[in-house]
DNA sequence: ATGTATAAATGACCCATGGTCATTAAAAAT
DNA sequence: ATTTTTAATGACCATGGGTCATTTATACAT
């Protein structure tokens, strides 16, 4: 087989510069986002990432401590993709609740990868990540979440706190309506074979929609009233 | 150290007919659930189990496939025990949108360990359970949401399909909130102890309760005007 | 150029744990 | 009593996350 030249850093092979270890840090996780592309997380082990990366396994412990540890930093990336577009788009005028709640529906569609990885966020990746690490990934999320909520407050004439509010609840749903959408292949076959088992599965841009513009009214609703 | 005499067999130690293998059955998860209580499902190995149960590991082997299908079947019981009072509530008469999220938000917090359990349905139980146990366990739910869906469309005045829809949406809000809500402790700690991380934890039956009421007042509304 | 020091990279190794299966022995059938 | 059946056992296997002594590329001094 011949050796794939993935690697960013040229014919030297070793990163000893702190760009170069950027850039070998980027190498692991493409390859990781790569394989997660096609494979199920819990399929996907640290010596396919090491092959896949070009390195070896202890290599990669070089830059995560852990497995989980590096898929989290694969979804602060995600993250923060997902919020750029947001901020983008709440710098365009005239924004109602229904055309938000599409777009958030359209936008996430088009992010499985990241649906993917929230799902897993509490239960998997924040569970074997050493807690500095999960706090500054926290701690992103948490800045992201203020800014953005603010000016979503601003477009949808939210009262105080609640576009971060909104966006909890959007961070509370939206995994849970994507499990309950898109369950794996074979399960999601049998599901559509029995006509009993019709009833649990949903669209999931017709709820999000529905859940969202819903939200979204209760909280204009609650502008005159604190408390 | 003394041999337990926790297993439900009696002198006997060898569950022969179906009935003794019930109990042996009911001996393992009651051992799970045992430990469950204060260990995280990640913590708990089969070897535990067998050890709280009084039976060698293979054992358990005999009565569930799986790590997996046994805490599956634990959440079994969980759902029913909720369903049951779910059901018990909805026959009292005169039920608003508000009483009854408040009776959602207070029961739920009083189940933990259901909480816990429906966190971890998606993305670790159903992953390494058989699918016909799957499916099992999959009717048995469509089952109690057809049927409490129903009584709940009566007692909340909502559009044909409402109930179930609306328990579709608990299902898939309860597990993200509560994960939200409510971080493993020595998280808890570093992020109560950071202010600029304190806007990322939120109430659970406040949020819940908020929630809760603007989709029934969003489902609600639409009763004159279907799709 | 050559030698030396630093630390990036390696991969053989460790070990925990889910799951298996040949063996044991309790109880039923004869 | 003897045989048959099958529940129960626990030594064993395979896998995969994580470690660390060793190797060697690179920077630097001479």
């Amino acid at each position: 087989m011949v050796i794939k030249n993935i690697c960013s850093l040229g014919p030297s092979r070793r990163a000893v510069n702190a760009d170069q270890k950027d850039l070998r840090r980027g190498d692991i996780l493409t390859a990781a986002a790569t394989l997660f592309e096609r494979t199920p997380y819990e399929a996907i082990t640290m010596s396919h990432v090491a092959t896949a990366a070009g390195v070896a396994k202890g290599t990669l412990y070089l830059y995560f401590p852990t497995r989980e540890a590096l898929f989290l930093h694969l979804l602060g990336q995600h993250y923060a993709g997902w919020f750029d577009a947001l901020d983008a788009r709440l710098r365009q005028p005239h924004l109602s609740a229904q055309v938000w709640a599409e777009w958030v529906a359209h936008e996430l569609v088009a992010r499985p990868l990241f649906l993917r990885l929230v799902a897993i966020l509490h239960v998997v990746l924040e569970r074997n990540v050493p807690l500095p690490e999960v706090l500054v990934f926290k701690r992103q999320l948490a800045s992201r979440v203020a800014t953005s909520g603010a000016e979503l407050e601003r477009a949808l004439d939210l009262p105080p706190a609640g576009g971060g509010r909104l966006l909890l609840w959007l961070q509370a749903v939206v995994p849970g309506l994507a499990q309950m959408a898109t369950p794996p292949a074979p399960l999601r076959a049998a599901i559509e074979a029995d006509p009993q088992l019709a009833g649990l599965l949903v669209d999931f841009t017709t709820e999000l929609r529905a859940l969202l513009a819903a939200v979204v009214h209760g909280l204009q609703g609650t502008k005159g009233t604190p408390e």
